[in-house]
DNA sequence: GACTTTAGTCTACAACTGTAGATTATAAAA
DNA sequence: TTTTATAATCTACAGTTGTAGACTAAAGTC
């Protein structure tokens, strides 16, 4: 089984959250954090903080006792890569409509949605008529996917 | 290790696209379009629809041979729910900010943007100021978060 | 009816994930 | 210095996922 790029699993992911508000950490801080949110044990975390090392997200200063964890990456880098992934693994012609969905109930602040409208208003001038169904091969299938 | 919601995985969404795309298949069509994208064996692609059966992503129209699958989730639904776990499982301060970089890069059709304009603008009324930061259980905490 | 094709089912297996106990080593306390 | 607490490492194990060969059973062909 040839894993294609390193990705975080959902725990992972949750562990690098407390690092990345925190900047750096220790396992026991991540462990008295997590020990809030979830029942997970200590050695759970330590667990995947390895991991996390051994995929390159994380780093330490080197300490033999009381290391501190520093994250590779950035929050915000990580989540427009998972995001970008996301959307590609999607039909092109339905992340519109699905993205109208989502927004409808995500919390966005007032300065979010001005940055999005911007976004979008920019964008608009490019934009085509219509984006092709790209869940097959063949052109002419994506009408099937229309006609659904 | 008890798993909480069946979720597609990455190669099962392929075959998912491609039946939700023709409404239904068999299993020689989707192996049929699956071999123009890919290199996947016939058994590859048998054992993923039998696994979305099994996790109740398709039905079948019960013939011994030349079954027909058949989506029990319409592709819009799923996709929605994909999102709003992925959206879920960040850091809500920042979503906003993620995307609008990943909606700069994602292509999008005058009808998506419209829509989406007009979304993000009755959400605005009621939109607060800042969303706060639930990477970690305590309020001020997110304070560092907001300074990193 | 024997033969060929191929859809559907079974079995397989390694890597990845969720989850955590056992062991080792280091620093602090007594 | 012996003891104690606890980081860090090792080992473990079941369920999931990627990937596919082997086997069984229909359906069509000669």
């Amino acid at each position: 089984m040839v894993k294609q790029t390193q990705t975080m699993t959902t725990s992972e992911w949750e562990i690098m959250r407390v690092i990345w508000t925190l900047g750096e950490a220790t396992s026991r801080q991540v462990i008295r954090v997590m020990a809030k949110k979830t029942d997970w044990s200590p050695s759970t975390i330590k667990t995947l903080i390895t991991r996390l090392q051994a995929k390159g997200y994380l780093t330490d200063n080197g300490a033999i006792r009381d290391r501190l964890y520093l994250p590779t990456v950035a929050e915000h880098e990580a989540m427009t890569a998972t995001l970008s992934r996301t959307f590609h693994a999607m039909c092109a012609m339905c992340v519109g409509q699905a993205l109208v969905d989502v927004l409808a109930t995500t919390p966005l602040s007032k300065h979010d949605i001005t940055h999005l409208q911007d976004t979008l208003q920019t964008k608009y001038a490019q934009a085509p008529d219509r984006i092709a169904c790209d869940c097959m091969p063949h052109q002419q299938e994506e009408i099937a996917h229309h006609d659904k």
